[in-house]
DNA sequence: ATACGATTTTGATATAAGTCAAAAAAAGCC
DNA sequence: GGCTTTTTTTGACTTATATCAAAATCGTAT
């Protein structure tokens, strides 16, 4: 059973058919560090896990690339946006390890949630739960002064400040290198 | 049809069958200006629509109220974050005018995805669109100046502008009502 | 061990936004 | 219309964080 599949069953019950059928569109990659999986204005929106590794995704402003957000092992993410809006994506998403990764592309999904409407359920919660991380990120820069930014990142995902160098978080936080080398004395 | 209905078939099908049920469980409440709907610690989620009316969701931080959001006219919102976390909601919720509102609780609700499955369609898409929106604050807070993200708001929620006094604007944004007054100027 | 590039830290200064206080303007109310 | 309360603006000063430059440290390949 791939990771792809085991993260759904997380969500709720899917059935031998499903499971066979998300199986069949599910595409397996290795990737080398620094290896790009999407770049800005290609438009090809999954949901993916990794079983090894670890990715970033960022943006450009003004020229300077802005972390949006880490991902590690064993956690569902993907980028959903460029599918609604039709817009190409301004997202890109690189691997900062080398990684191993399962993918399932948005048009084979939704493919799939039309032949079996049950496999919303799970589509809904996925992004119920997005919804969620995505608040407290809200609140986090919403309400929070630099280190207490830092701070909520270390809560809510400890191993990345082993993982990730310090210029890659301190823009995913939103302040520049030398304010976070200074939070962390 | 009530407005609340109206809100579900803008994202899929929707069969009689359904509409007559969430029609059953949906909840009319007429609220004047100043009161609330929903107060810190209590635990009553759910879904609802303003057919007239302004709402502000806010929450609590040092003793000073956060403004998380502003609510208008045919727009579907809800506080979904407790009903996963099962933690008692941290959100307040006001109305900012005389405002009639349809609502039904997440409770009902979830009774209507496990009974009518194919609805979750519905929720999956109100959910993955509540993303984007999301997504957008977070790159505002993220990657703009005061002066920009009141230029982002300006182009988001238009309206807001005329109906929403300084300070509750600012608070949203995230900076102080002075600093706003004199970012207007 | 040495040397190289990448990453992190330190220092000096600049800027955006916050704080506190008060005045001015607008909105409600009898 | 005049009075009170709320909202917005203005001013002086403070603080958090950015910027630019340089030094120190770390990682890794030879």
């Amino acid at each position: 059973m791939n990771p792809l599949i085991q993260q759904f069953k997380k969500y709720g019950y899917l059935n031998e058919v499903i499971a066979e059928e998300v199986e069949k569109r599910t595409r397996y990659f290795f990737k080398k560090k620094g290896e790009h999986f999407l770049r800005e204005g290609q438009h090809l929106s999954s949901y993916f896990v990794l079983s090894t590794g670890l990715i970033r995704a960022y943006f450009l402003k003004n020229g300077r690339e802005m972390n949006s957000w880490f991902g590690e092992e064993n956690q569902i993410f993907g980028s959903i946006l460029p599918v609604y809006t039709e817009k190409p994506s301004f997202e890109n998403i690189q691997f900062l390890e080398d990684s191993e990764i399962y993918a399932i592309s948005v048009d084979d999904l939704n493919e799939l949630y039309r032949i079996y409407p049950e496999l919303n359920l799970i589509g809904r919660k996925i992004a119920e739960e997005v919804c969620i991380v995505l608040e407290e990120r809200i609140m986090s820069l919403h309400t929070e002064s630099a280190a207490e930014r830092y701070q909520s990142l270390i809560r809510l995902q400890p191993n990345l400040i082993n993982r990730i160098n310090l210029g890659h978080i301190a823009s995913y936080l939103g302040i520049t290198q030398e304010t976070l080398s200074r939070i962390r004395r």
